[in-house]
DNA sequence: CTGTATGCAAAGCATTTGCATAATA
DNA sequence: TATTATGCAAATGCTTTGCATACAG
């Protein structure tokens, strides 16, 4: 299993919430990419392994999981929500105005504020997500409308 | 007029675009305000002074000024996704994962790293948005669920 | 065992769309 | 005047919910 499925799992465990078949499923599929993903293609993939999960299963966990911070969600790609498995509870990328296409990356420049921000504002603070806007390469040769 | 509504108007002017009594309603409704809010609270602000002004425009209205990177948006709080202006196209805030609230601060620590990730991406790059999640003093001390 | 989590399918709602009409530049 | 934008209301899906059942701890 990969390394941020059972950083998740076991964190999951530590708040009190059962490991269940569905829950670990939803967690491996997301593990399984490392960029933004909707509960639609979540869904698939866990189907293809476990049929017998329901789309109210892979909702609840993704919430779950969001209210852990061990999940990352944006909605500026097309017109549905989509998630990324973050232990860290930190995440950046790039996002298409446009398109939606996402591409990720690591430099992090916020880890100082977080602190700050938590105790000017009384935030138990469980991570970040900065997110760059633009349009990409492709986007931008259209025509801006 | 708020000087934030000038502004993004004369940018959708710029870019080719009407300026119509919806559009103007909508840019007021959101610079009257300086959190985020959700299409249906700027909707009834519109209605209170433009009745005719039907829902349809709004949200037309809402996706025009994200694709002009005027404008930001989230989707943390409750089940809504919701919109903030921004002229400068950069917004920074908290939002608490359990109950939706929002706080505005003003640090950016990501204006060097657009260029660096315009070049390598070839991305032209709009703006950004820096959300730090955690859970507000309120929500702190209710359980973890 | 006991409280939690699940699946199913239907309900709930935010958002989008088609089309005839109105208004901008 | 040619285009672009609007309003209405219905259609579209994504997401949530109720309830009986199954399962983790």
């Amino acid at each position: 299993m990969e390394d941020a499925a059972k950083q998740t799992l076991a964190k999951l465990r530590s708040l009190g919430h059962r490991i269940t078949a569905p829950r670990v499923a939803v967690v491996e599929a997301l593990a399984h990419w490392t960029g933004h993903r909707s509960a639609e293609e979540i869904l698939e993939r866990v189907n293809e392994i476990h049929p017998a999960v329901g789309r109210a299963s892979v909702f609840r966990t993704l919430q779950l999981l969001l209210r852990a911070g061990l999940l990352i969600s944006s909605s500026r790609a097309e017109n549905r929500t989509t998630y990324v498995l973050s232990p860290s509870g930190r995440h950046h990328h790039l996002v298409c105005i446009e398109c939606g296409r996402t591409v990720s990356f690591g430099e992090c420049v916020a880890e100082h504020l977080e602190e700050t921000l938590a105790k000017r504002h009384g935030f138990a603070v469980s991570g970040h997500q900065l997110e760059v806007f633009g349009r990409c390469s492709d986007c931008s040769e259209s025509s801006l409308d």
